[in-house]
This record gives C-alpha cells, sequence and structure tokens, in this order.
DNA sequence: GTTTTCACG
DNA sequence: ACGTACGTGAAAACC
C-alpha cells in the first residue's frame, strides 16, 4: 500500500470562535489570575481530535493576522455586519499561537490576507500530499477535489463531518466549485454575502443543476418564469458581487510548502504551557502521549533504529536533526570527517564523508539555517568541515549546553558520565588508537557507534536545554555563548603571526644560560643531577644541603624565595628554573606549534572552566610571560601582519570594579569613580594613612589584600602570601572589612547562598555548582566557601569581556573594516589593525569594552599600539 | 596516567 | 584537627 502523506490545513480563528462558543455557556474557564482559558481549551481539543483522526505528516494552521472579528460561526447571535470579538476571547487569540507554538505547530497570518486565502493558496500548491482542511466555515467547500478534502466542524467540540468530493455532490447536490455559484444566488447572513434576495438553497441548487453557474443562470434569465425571473433581473449586480465574495483567493504571495510544515509534535514543551495556564486535565491527556524514554522497558518496545546509508533520505531533511561528526581526533589542525551520526530523536543514520559530499541535498540540508541542527563542539566541527569544503550552520551546540547547565562538566567524559549517555562500544574499539589505527573497521559497530553519539547528542540537547530553560540562562546560551562560538572561530582561523627568528633566537640564549647555571649548581652542590626533578632537587637541599624544610619537601619558587639569604645555591636554582621553563615552553614549546602560514593558531575552549572564562591551548596563548622583563621578551616573536599593527586593549582592575558594582559598597564605588589608584586607596583605609604616606609597601601589601578579597580571602592564605603571622594577616582582614562593610556582608550573603542552593551565580545568570560547601570535610568546605565568593566575581568579569567581543565583533562589521580581533586573555583583547584603521578601531575598542555593561562604576580601558605584542603591551 | 612546577589573568 | 589563597594549560618527571 502506497502511504501517501497527508497534510492538514487549520483555519484558526473559525477554530477558536468554535472553541469559545462551545465552551463559553457551559462552563467559565481561566486560570487563577484572571485569564480566560476556555476558547484555548477547547481548540486544543478540537486539534488532538483532528489529529487522531488524520494523524498528519504536515499541519499548518492559518490565523486572519489581527482583525479578530466575526465571520462564519452558527452561534452567531448577530444580523449582519461585523461585531468585535467579546473581550473574553481577545486575549486567548495570542495564547492560542503560544500552544501550537509549544506543540511545534506551525502556523501562519498575513496582513490584509484572510485565512481562507491562505488555506486556498496552501492547499493548491501541496503536491504530492491529500489535504485536510479543518474548519467550521462552509465556503472551505469549494477547495474540495480529488485530493483535497473539507473536515467541516459540526456543533459541539469534536463532531465533525468529512467532505470528500462524493460526499458534496450526495449531500449538497452540486460540485465543490459550484459552492461559489450558491452563495452568490443564495448569499450568507453570516458572512454578510447579499446573494439575490428571495433566493433560498433549494432555488439555488435547482438553478445551478440545470445552468451550472451565475454567469449562466444570468444568461438565462429569459428563460425563468415569472417571480423567479424579477427576482433574479433585480438581484443580477448583488449575485456577481456575492459570487465574487464568495471565492477564496488561491494565489496569496505565501513562500510555504506543506514541507515547510512537518509536523513533529512536542508533547511535553506543549504540558509545560498547558500547566502555565493551569490546564490540568488537559494537560494530562497531551502528557500520555509524551515518549516514554526513562522507562527502560516501554524504551525496549519501541526499539531505536539505526541504519547506513549512501544518501539521506529526503523525509529526514525535513527535520531537526543532531549531528554528530565522525572524525579522526587528532589535534584540530590535522582532523579530518570520516561521516556523520545523524539522529531525528526516533532513528539514526550514518554516511560517510564520501557519501555525504556526493549528497547535494544533505549538503544544502547542512549549509541552511533551517531545519534546525544541533552539534556537539560545533566549533571544532567546522574547522574540519571547513577542511572539507563543507559549510554547515548549526543552531545548538550541546557541549555548551551542558557546561552551561552544569558548569562542573569541563570535559566530554564528565558530561556523558553526568546525562547517563554511553555508547555499545568505546571510539577506541572501532578505530584503534590515533598512532595504530585499525586496519580493517567494523561497518557494523561504526554504524552502531555513531547512531549512538548522534542520540546521546539529541538526548543531550533536550535534557541540558530544559536545564538551562529552568535556570533562567536561555540568553546568556542564544545571546551570549552562540554567537561567541562564530567569533571565536574566526579568531582561531587568523592566528597571529609568529616570528620563528626571534623564538630561534632567544632559544639560543637561554640554552646558554641554563648550561652556565647548571654547571654552577653543579659546583655547588658537589654532583651532578636532574635538577628539573624535584624530587632529586629535594634530597640536595634538604638532605646534602641541610636546607630547612617544611614537612612536604616543596621545592617550589616561593618556598625557595624564603631560603634566598642562606644558600647562594637557591638563586641560581631559581635562575635556572626560569630559563628553563622559558626556554622548553615558550621559546622551543611555541615553534612547534607555528604552521605553514607562520601563524600561531590556537585554539579556545568555551567549555572548560567552571566560572565562564575561556582557556587557551595548543598552544596556550594565555600564560606568555609578561611579569618578568626575560620573560616578556617571548612577546617580541608575536607580530602584525605587514602593513598593520597590534593593539592591545585591556580592563583595569575588572574584577574589583566588578566587586564594587556587585556588593553595592559606596566608598569602593566612589573610588573608583574619583579615578583614585585603588590599591593606594586600600592602602590608605587599611593602614589608616594619608596618601601622601603610603609608602611602595604599603601600596604592595594593600594589592594582595585585594587580591586576597577577590579569591575569597583566609588569614592563612593572606599571611603566607604576605609573609606575615596569621595574627596581622587576620587584623588587616578586619581592617578592610571595616572600611567596606558591604564587601563583607556581600561575601556573607554569597555564602549563605550557597549553602542554602548548592550554587552562586554571575551577573548574567551564569551558574556554578558548589557541592564542595557541603561537604563534611573541613577543608573542602573551605575551599567550597572561597570559591563561592570567587566565582560570581571572575564569572561577571568573563560575561563582560564576552558582551565587549560580541559588541565589538558587530561594531567591526558594520564598520567593515579589515581589522581582525585575533586574540582574548581574560580582561585584554587583542587586534590586528592595518595602520590606516588604528584610529577607527582604538574608538570602536575602547567603545565596546566601556558599554558592554552598565555598572555602578566605570569601566575603562585603554588601548596599547605596538609593532609586536611587547610593545603592545 | 598522576604529580609538581610555573606561566598568565 | 584540619593546613589553603581563585581560575587555567604545558612540560617534565615519576610511577
Amino acid at each position: 500500500m502506497s502511504e501517501e502523506k497527508k497534510l492538514m490545513l487549520i483555519d484558526g480563528n473559525s477554530m477558536l470562535f468554535r472553541a469559545y462558543y462551545a465552551t463559553a455557556y457551559g462552563m467559565r474557564m481561566s486560570t487563577s489570575s484572571g485569564i480566560p482559558t476556555n476558547a484555548v481549551f477547547g481548540f486544543a481539543n478540537m486539534i488532538l481530535k483532528a489529529i487522531d483522526m488524520v494523524n498528519p505528516d504536515a499541519l499548518l494552521v492559518a490565523f486572519d493576522a489581527g482583525k479578530h472579528t466575526f465571520r462564519h460561526d452558527l452561534y452567531a447571535e448577530y444580523k449582519g455586519g461585523r461585531k468585535p470579538a467579546p473581550d473574553d476571547l481577545v486575549p486567548q487569540f495570542s495564547l492560542a499561537r503560544d500552544f501550537l507554538d509549544s506543540l511545534h505547530i506551525k502556523w501562519v497570518e498575513m496582513p490584509d490576507i484572510e485565512a481562507d486565502d491562505l488555506i486556498g493558496t496552501m492547499s493548491k500548491h501541496s503536491e504530492g500530499f491529500m489535504t485536510y482542511i479543518l474548519t467550521s466555515d462552509h465556503d472551505m467547500l469549494q477547495l474540495v477535489d480529488d485530493e483535497t478534502s473539507v473536515l467541516l466542524m459540526k456543533k459541539g467540540l469534536t463532531d465533525l463531518d468529512v467532505m470528500d468530493h462524493q460526499a458534496i455532490v450526495e449531500q449538497m447536490g452540486i460540485e465543490p466549485l459550484q459552492v461559489i455559484d450558491m452563495k452568490g444566488l443564495m448569499g450568507d447572513k453570516s458572512d454578510n454575502i447579499p446573494g439575490i434576495p428571495g433566493i433560498g438553497e433549494k432555488t439555488a441548487v435547482k438553478l445551478l443543476q440545470e445552468y451550472g453557474s451565475v454567469e449562466n443562470v444570468l444568461a438565462h434569465e429569459a428563460d425563468l418564469k415569472g417571480a423567479l425571473q424579477k427576482k433574479v433581473s433585480a438581484g443580477k449586480e448583488s449575485a456577481i458581487l456575492s459570487k465574487t465574495l464568495a471565492t477564496i483567493q488561491r494565489d496569496v504571495q505565501l513562500d510555504l510548502h506543506a514541507e515547510d510544515c512537518a509536523f513533529i509534535p512536542d508533547y511535553a514543551s506543549c504540558v509545560k504551557f498547558l500547566e502555565t495556564l493551569e490546564m490540568r486535565a488537559l494537560s494530562r491527556r497531551f502528557a500520555e502521549r509524551i515518549p516514554q524514554k526513562e522507562n527502560a522497558e516501554k524504551q525496549e518496545e519501541v526499539p531505536f533504529a539505526y541504519y547506513t546509508c549512501e544518501k539521506v533520505p529526503e523525509a529526514l531533511l525535513q527535520k531537526e536533526m543532531a549531528i554528530y561528526l565522525d572524525e579522526t581526533r587528532d589535534s584540530f589542525l590535522t582532523a579530518s570527517a570520516r561521516g556523520f551520526g545523524l539522529c531525528d530523536g526516533s532513528s539514526s543514520y550514518y554516511i560517510s564523508i564520501e557519501n555525504a559530499k556526493a549528497d547535494s541535498s544533505f549538503l544544502a540540508y547542512l549549509a541552511s539555517q533551517e531545519p534546525h541542527k544541533t552539534g556537539y563542539d560545533v566549533k571544532r566541527n567546522l574547522h574540519i568541515l571547513q577542511r572539507e569544503g563543507i559549510k554547515a550552520v548549526f543552531h545548538d551546540d550541546a557541549m555548551i549546553m551542558a557546561s552551561l547547565a552544569d558548569s562542573t562538566l569541563t570535559s566530554n567524559d564528565k558530561i556523558m558520565e553526568r546525562f547517563e549517555l554511553t555508547t555499545d562500544d568505546t571510539y577506541e574499539a572501532i578505530y584503534g588508537k590515533p598512532n595504530k589505527p585499525v586496519m580493517v573497521i567494523d561497518e557494523e559497530k561504526q554504524k552502531i557507534f555513531n547512531g549512538q553519539q548522534a542520540l546521546n547528542i539529541w538526548k543531550l540537547k533536550e535534557l541540558a536545554g530544559e536545564k538551562i530553560l529552568a535556570y533562567g540562562m536561555e540568553d546568556l546560551y542564544r545571546n551570549i555563548e552562540m554567537p561567541l562560538t562564530e567569533i571565536l572561530l574566526n579568531m582561531e582561523k587568523e592566528g597571529i603571526r609568529c616570528d620563528i627568528g626571534v623564538l630561534d633566537k632567544i632559544a639560543k640564549e637561554t640554552f646558554e644560560k641554563i648550561t652556565a647555571e647548571q654547571n654552577v649548581i653543579y659546583e655547588l652542590s658537589g654532583r651532578e643531577f636532574n635538577i628539573n626533578s624535584p624530587k632529586q632537587l629535594g634530597e640536595v637541599l634538604y638532605d646534602e644541603l641541610g636546607l630547612p624544610s617544611g614537612k612536604n619537601r616543596s621545592t617550589s619558587a616561593d618556598k625557595l624565595e624564603k631560603l634566598k639569604g642562606i644558600d647562594p645555591i637557591i638563586d641560581h636554582i631559581l635562575s635556572y628554573r626560569k630559563w628553563m621553563k622559558l626556554y622548553s615552553t615558550y621559546a622551543e614549546g611555541l615553534k612547534k606549534y607555528i604552521q605553514k602560514d607562520g601563524r600561531i593558531h590556537t585554539i579556545y575552549n568555551q567549555a572548560a572552566t567552571q566560572t565562564g572564562r575561556l582557556s587557551s591551548s595548543e598552544p596556550n596563548l594565555q600564560n606568555i610571560s609578561v611579569r618578568d622583563e626575560d620573560g616578556k621578551e617571548i612577546r617580541k616573536a608575536f607580530l602584525p601582519d605587514d602593513g598593520c599593527v597590534l593593539i592591545s586593549s585591556d580592563y583595569h582592575q575588572i574584577e574589583l570594579r566588578m566587586l564594587a558594582h556587585m556588593a553595592e559598597e559606596d566608598s569602593l564605588i566612589e573610588a573608583f569613580n574619583s579615578d583614585i589608584d585603588i590599591h593606594t586607596k586600600t592602602a590608605m583605609d587599611v593602614f589608616g594613612k594619608k596618601e601622601n604616606e603610603i609608602t611602595p609597601e604599603d601600596r604592595r601589601k594593600a594589592k594582595t589584600v585585594n587580591f586576597g578579597i577577590v579569591y575569597g580571602i583566609s588569614d592563612f592564605g593572606l599571611a603566607e602570601q604576605l609573609g606575615v603571622s596569621r595574627k596581622e594577616a587576620h587584623d588587616f582582614i578586619e581592617t578592610y572589612y571595616q572600611a567596606y562593610p558591604k564587601i563583607r556582608t556581600y561575601m556573607q550573603s554569597l555564602i549563605d547562598f550557597c549553602k542554602e542552593k548548592g550554587y552562586v551565580e554571575t551577573l548574567c545568570h551564569r551558574r556554578r555548582e558548589i557541592p564542595e560547601i557541603k561537604d563534611k570535610n573541613h577543608m573542602v568546605r573551605e575551599f567550597g566557601k572561597r570559591a563561592a565568593m570567587n566565582a560570581p566575581i571572575q564569572g561577571s568579569a568573563a560575561d563582560l569581556i564576552k558582551i565587549a567581543m560580541i559588541h565589538i565583533d558587530k561594531a567591526m562589521k558594520e564598520a567593515n573594516v579589515s581589522s581582525k580581533m585575533i586574540l582574548q586573555v581574560h580582561d585584554e583583547l587583542i587586534f590586528n589593525v592595518p595602520e590606516n584603521e588604528v584610529e577607527q578601531m582604538k574608538e570602536i575598542i575602547e567603545k565596546g569594552m566601556a558599554n558592554a555593561m552598565e555598572l555602578k562604576v566605570p569601566l575603562t580601558a585603554e588601548c596599547a599600539i605596538g609593532k609586536d605584542w611587547y610593545e603592545a603591551k
């Protein structure tokens, strides 16, 4: 049996009026806040009934735009003319549309065009579909043909007649198209169509059976008898006009086809919607239809199907899909695609990259905005697909959704575990290890694995998406993180020019320093050993040279600093370490990442941190030396393009400003507004001195205190950092809190909030779960408190610069500059700027950064310009 | 694979 | 009694 696809068209206004009058008299339905819902209730019932009857593949509801006027209702109590919709129906017009949206049913309205004309047009352009029109308007019967029937609502809510060609001929004695001639002759009171006065249904049918059409009746006026002839003669013009009025327009400019209206109901979201309207009973009826996936037994009843295909089925290309890119998992620079796993929620398909490239309709699907596609690590996918010459547009990134839903999910494994997603086989079981690929790929396993990955993405989108909505993070996700993905992609593609000659030179010089220090250390210690080994170094320092140590025998720089005066070897070890770091991580390390284009393309990971910051890797360009003068030389290797300069702009004390704003600490806000040096100000308040009495040492201490505050201060930590006693550190903190009392109460409120709710959030509602705050281990709990104090500050600053990046990107596009944003270092943005765009870009950057958020403190950002990154800092 | 160290904000 | 500042990534050593 050939399954013909079915399209259902619903006359929205007609159904709403019907629903309103069918329920208005019987019951008064409204929410507790007084929003009337009776029409929506009836409307939803009718649609449910019609869906069950027809089981459509595609569904569209048409509305009359704006004019909520009365037309074809049998319950109408008016006599001609149009009367406005009743007051308690009006608000339900938009509720009905919201209801359709929640169920994922497409609806349409056009200014000055009536619903019946939209339906007439759609039914004309629906080749390959059987069309069913749901309405209570008899006029619609004119649209009936061999592929089109009308489901005509009778009295009540769900009672309807199926009117096909045969039924019309039998019941009315005329052809469907003659319905308009009927109206021409007999008119329609409820529609204000006059017809010919005195001619009713009986006469009209008789005339049409004899003459066929209004025009032919008028042409044979002379053949008519007596009274009838007089009526017809008097009503000629009215008859012609009436026929015109009754004729449905079927050539509206409507760029919509049945294929665009695929009916894929989302009963779960509809249930949520109905519950907001307090329609409990109805919501239960919809809830029964939610596919049960939690229940494992039921899941087995409807087996999930996996297919391999050479061409993606057309039907699939009408739907939203989760897309898993099967790729080689190399470094993102070399990774290549093997194929795609595709999932529409009920089955999965695997298509090889070769077949995908030959499938033009699939390629078109990938490249189009709609239907929406969900990917996983979209930015990486886009890098790989671009190398394959494939364009793709993803609407959602399940990885980012998951990391927003739960900030502890900073790796693929954690995400899979948290949402209980699995695959039968591991990636390695199918493809082998990266350097040891399997010789023969088991195609059955490959199909299942990639299909399951696609299904996992589908599930992840559903599960994480619910959380994002529930947590109020939709704006953060849709308007910050998703736009940012594209900006980061372009920054990564652009990269930054890097001069290997400079790195070579530094490597050479640094190596000499290392050798020299090494020899001195061997000399001073009396033997040769691996200085890089903390274990061996510890033995030399603490056992052989007898230097005092803490109990863990740490050889870290801050511990060694304290031993500086005791033995000259310490200075040489610190120096050796510095040069070694410079040599291996930076000079030699960075060389490995310079591509054929002479540039370094770092990767920004958008889902790596607990606080919302980005991280940078392969290589990490967010930790290039700057504090140490010798280390800073590395920056001379980072260059602008020819004819360009680098512009670097960073926020000043962004986290302290954020803290002042969020804690609403007036004296701190005032300090920032008056542009005084904030560490000097803190020193004045904490040490009780005047500005001119503050020594550099005082300022340094105050600076450390300020950092401590932002990190979630503890007296022990501050003491450690300042090299003072715990008591002294405690006193500093106490004095600080007395000078800035709102900081104390704000920090306490964060801890209390976190203890109660288990999380804290940023200005943009980015959320960090902190389960540690309830841990029974004291140390872990204390960590939880510090994290609870730090995350909103660090995270809000991260939100801020992300917004700034989006604003600046937009402004650059509008200004059509050829400058590029190329790096982000938490509070700093770096641009490659042609010399003739410098002034223009300075303004765009400074404005974009300063105006990214409206805070109680000014956000100052200063541009520095240079012919390399050293100069621009 | 985990630990230690150190570069950055 | 506990024994730490917040957030990252890379390299080297170690097991």
